[in-house]
RNA sequence: GCCACCUUAGCUCAGCGGUAGAGCAACGCUUUUGUAAAGCGUGGGUCCUCGGUUCAAAUCCGAGAGGUGGCUCCA
């Protein structure tokens, strides 16, 4: 099997780089050298720091270990031994002390040149394999080192930071050379460079980092896109909302959240001394919208859908881009019912989901998140309610003839979740809407209804996004799109370039034709050539370019170059505002 | 927050101890064009900020801010 063959690869890649390490640099800690998605890497502690250029002489001397045929072999060792084997390995000798605790068996690779009495360890390495018999089996041109990286040893920020230098492993040269190129694709994409070039969003330092500010173009594709949820959901039945940005953190004590994460909330202090927080998310707010006045059985559910900015103190270096920020909209909807009509509800917005995602050509995939029941702790009320609320999403999930992905330990604190997963034109997937049974905070709130018999009846909540957030959700289509929006969402859908003067007027009919319908036309003087202004406009990802000359002048037509094609199509003005105006209004791809 | 690296004109970058440069963009003039870069000219910089070393700092050192890639976190 390739798959083997390339972990056993990678594998010993990240033992010939620790030998490579250790020879360069003996006083350095070894961490672990683990096999990764795409290559491998190890975490080291070494003596004094090193740069990119040490790593560039460790590749090198990587490569030339590999070319020299030596060979791997497993031995099992005691714990008597392998505690002298590692007497300097801090790391690896915490690692056999919890082997030794499990009695588990402690076994060691040895990386060797020579063969029989001409044998001699190069390097060993406490681990359970499996490796190359010979490096031989490694192309030594498959692989490289790429980043040199912090990482806390086994993952907890209460330990120690070390080095982690990361390679990439492949069975050729030219797969390498093809993930390599694909990663660069990936990064013409990025949002972070898309965005501010097609002049969507920018920061400023003054406002501060993970607070984007949107420009005309990017607020007009945000309120586009809010638009579009908005009419899904008012065809169930949702009503808006709204809510101030603040609040007295009791709100927050009653909901659980302030115990959770008032470390990770902007705190905000009156003239005397009360304490307010910034709001982090909307549920609190809008179940006291709910429990303004008493409800009967018979008006629920009630729906309130709420596009709204939320505020989270997130960790400085946790910030990229419009993906992890400090200020945010939520496109956010929160169901109040009785436990019968979750079934129902659950089944609209996944309706509501199902109709959004595919405008933009993205394919779902769903997961059950659920609660993980090691860690009780980590989520309000007891188990049994947790699993029958767990199997009524399944049951959803079921019925919709949907293989959830299991995910355990992905719940929200407050109930469990059916996670959608956006699948983006790079292949990579996206957690980008949710749909959330909460039954634990409508009982903080003691948010209830009267029923059939004239009772007080608890009720249960439905926490439901479609986007998300809309800063995360711009982030992914810009890079699934390349900035190349659908022509009902592009900011500018479409650029007229009449080819010289003469033509300028026959161009400023059509663009205010073109206004009339709705359509977002911009014109391109003629003081430039036509090749410079078609270039532009192909830049701007422009979708639709409309070049006007003396043909299209006397035959009363338009020439128009869909973005990317060379070939274009002519037609007469009629036909193609008619054509644009269906596009729009069909949210054609 | 932690580790590493980065920050020079609007953008992309060069310069790396002797007080700033290119291309593109902008502006002006010329050009009036058939589908991805016309020509000439002009303006534009507290070289991220604050300290330090030095006769001299964009360049070396320290701190801070912002960014990138990781780690941790993510309602």
């Amino acid at each position: 099997m390739k798959t083997d063959k390339m972990f056993n690869v990678r594998h010993s890649l990240s033992h010939l780089l620790a030998a490579a390490v250790l020879e360069k640099y003996p006083k350095t800690k070894l961490g672990i050298g683990p096999v990764i998605e795409n290559g491998f890497y190890y975490d080291f502690e070494f003596q004094e720091p090193i740069s990119e250029a040490d790593v560039k002489v460790l590749e090198k001397r990587v490569r030339e270990l590999a070319r020299e045929k030596l060979s791997f072999s497993k031995k099992i060792i005691t714990p008597i031994q392998a505690s002298n084997s590692f007497k300097k390995e801090p790391y690896k000798k915490e690692l056999i002390a919890e082997l030794k605790k499990k009695k588990a068996s402690i076994s060691i690779f040895e990386t060797a040149s020579g063969k029989g009495k001409a044998k001699k360890v190069v390097f060993f390495d406490l681990c359970s394999g499996p490796h190359v018999k010979n490096t031989s089996e490694i192309n030594p041109d498959g692989f490289k080192l790429t980043t040199l990286a912090g990482a806390y040893w086994r993952g907890s920020e209460k330990n120690k930071m070390l080095t982690r230098i990361y390679g990439l492993a492949f069975e050729t040269k030219k797969e390498l050379d093809d993930f390599v190129t694909m990663q660069e694709e990936a990064k013409k994409r990025d949002h972070k460079i898309l965005g501010p070039q097609l002049d969507l969003f920018t920061f400023s330092d003054l406002v501060g980092s993970g607070l984007p500010l949107w420009t005309p173009r990017g607020t007009l594709v945000r309120m586009l896109l809010d638009d579009f949820v908005w009419e899904l959901r008012e065809k169930h039945g949702y009503e808006r909302v709204e809510i101030p940005h603040i609040t007295k953190k009791d709100l927050y004590i009653k909901s659980g959240h302030w115990d959770k994460y008032k470390d990770d909330l902007f705190h905000v202090r009156t003239r005397e001394g009360h304490e307010f927080a910034m709001k982090p998310m909307n549920c609190p707010h809008h179940t006291q919208i709910y429990a303004r006045k008493q409800w009967s059985y018979r008006e629920l559910p009630q729906r309130y859908a709420n596009t709204t900015m939320c505020y989270r103190d997130e960790q400085s270096g946790e910030l990229s881009g419009l993906s992890r920020v400090r200020a945010f909209a939520q496109d956010d909807a929160h169901v109040f019912c009785r436990m019968d009509q979750v079934r129902e509800e659950f089944l609209k917005i996944w309706d509501i989901i199902h109709e959004f995602y595919p405008k933009f050509g993205f394919n779902l995939n769903v997961r059950l998140s659920r609660h993980d029941p090691k860690h009780p702790e980590k989520y309000l009320g007891d188990s049994k309610r947790w699993k029958m609320a767990e199997s009524m999403l399944k049951s959803i999930a079921d019925e919709k003839k949907v293989n959830a992905i299991d995910g355990l330990g992905e719940a929200a604190f407050y109930g469990p979740k059916l996670d959608f997963l956006a699948k983006d034109s790079l292949g990579r997937e996206w957690q980008v809407a949710t749909i959330q049974l909460d039954m634990n905070m409508p009982e903080r709130f003691d948010l209830s209804c009267v029923n059939e018999e004239g009772k007080k009846e608890g009720i249960v909540m439905i926490h439901a996004a479609v986007m998300g957030s809309i800063e995360r959700f711009l982030s992914i289509l810009i890079e699934h799109t390349a900035g190349l929006f659908p022509f009902w969402l592009a900011p500018v859908q479409v650029m007229i370039v009449p080819i010289n003067d003469v033509h300028a007027e026959y161009a400023k009919a059509l663009l205010s034709t073109l206004k009339e319908a709705s359509i977002r036309a911009e014109l391109s003087p003629a003081n430039e050539t036509l090749g410079k202004r078609v270039r532009e406009a192909e830049l701007r990802k422009i979708p639709l370019t409309i070049v006007i000359g003396d043909k299209e002048v006397s035959d009363r037509t338009v020439s128009i170059r869909k973005h990317g094609n060379k070939m274009s199509e002519v037609k007469s003005i009629d036909a193609f505002v008619e054509d644009i105006v269906i596009a729009v209004q069909e949210k054609a791809l």
